[in-house]
DNA sequence: GTCTATACTTGGATAGAC
DNA sequence: GTCTATCCAAGTATAGAC
């Protein structure tokens, strides 16, 4: 299980084939995720889709869980890139929301937010998870948050609720409705919020007032 | 539950001897559930907190995910109840506030939540699950939205957006504070959350304006 | 160092006892 | 009608082969 803490008999060697074999796997556990659901990434389903021997999970990560934690590494970190360059040069609530919409459409559509979705409702089902993803989770607050508040500025809202507390706010709304929706097995209810979300960012803009013109 | 549609060889006979093994087999669902999560719910765990045969789940509940479903049914019967009675008589946004407050803070200190969210997460980790959870949580939305019909009457915010579209949004932001705690093992994010309500309920008797006292 | 064949554990479900 | 002893599948992990 490697439990962080135990050095463990992971080999994370750089070898050229090590490295291909890592991949490999990490692509068949998101693909796997994705499509199958968590309940359904064991050691040998994932194994199967990347046509490999379902031991070598354990030989390169340990354990299932480490490689499925691997597999949401790297769709979060390729997420967190492309969001940054869709939130960059953004600073009315409007453009920020719009942003958010198109985040949230790409993100449905491609199914990259059903890797963390899958893997929270893991969480409930696999002992030590929970922490894991919760770290995981972080740099995403973080970054809703910085994004917040450069468009709040020092507006009457931001001296109303703290941006960290917003985020926090932000993000666990996200994680409801992505969930939600998966629930349901479709995405009307979260698309039908979604649209909704142009009227509110003019609300917002009206709440914040001159500060969205200020920054 | 006997899975709607399969007659299924589930014995729901009425015999006071069926009932009380019944009744002790979902208190210990809903026990497991609570104090050792989804993943540790299996028939042999929940069995022998009932001090009973595994397979009597499965007699009486043909799988053990219908069990849990029982479990489910059950806590969301008694609280659905309690909080109709909390709502009762409350009709300006910050005294609804203050009520949702007062149940989110009881929910985190019981446990009930957790219930829902143990098996929202086990969704992902149990085929069939989703639905039967999606259908469990439908009349809370409508609660939610019939509680926050009779507050916003037909103020701007009701012209912006539908209540049912709001309650929507309001229980995914409920499910996704909850599941947030839950990961973290510590409630503090929701907490500090539920700290802000009060500041931004006053916002919203703002926005509904003389409604709050129309109604 | 990399991988495969094999061992062991847990859990869901039922055939048959009372 | 109610319950228990037993079976079988699936999954994780490792001992040992290459």
């Amino acid at each position: 299980m490697a439990k962080s803490g135990t050095p463990s008999r992971v080999h994370e060697a750089g070898s050229p084939r090590s490295i291909e074999t890592r991949r490999r796997l990490i692509d068949a556990a998101v693909a796997t995720l994705q499509r199958e659901g968590f309940a359904r990434s064991s050691a040998r389903v994932i194994a199967e889709r990347a046509q490999m021997n379902q031991g070598l999970i354990f030989y390169h990560f340990g354990s299932v869980t480490n490689l499925l934690l691997a597999a949401l590494d790297d769709v979060s970190a390729k997420r967190l890139e492309r969001y940054g360059a869709m939130v960059d040069g953004v600073d009315t609530p409007d453009e920020l929301v719009d942003a958010a919409a198109a985040i949230f459409d790409e993100d449905l559509d491609a199914g990259y937010v059903t890797v963390l979705v899958e893997m929270i409702g893991g969480a409930s089902s696999t002992p030590g998870l929970g922490p894991a993803v919760a770290a995981r989770i972080r740099p995403w607050i973080s970054f809703t948050e910085n994004s917040m508040r450069g468009v709040l500025g020092d507006s009457p809202l931001a001296g109303l609720i703290p941006a960290s507390d917003l985020a926090y706010a932000v993000v666990a709304l996200y994680i409801g409705l992505e969930m939600l929706s998966h629930l349901e097995g479709d995405r009307s209810g979260a698309r039908r919020l979604a649209a909704h979300a142009k009227d509110l960012s003019r609300l917002a803009s009206a709440l914040i007032g001159p500060a969205a013109e200020a920054t």
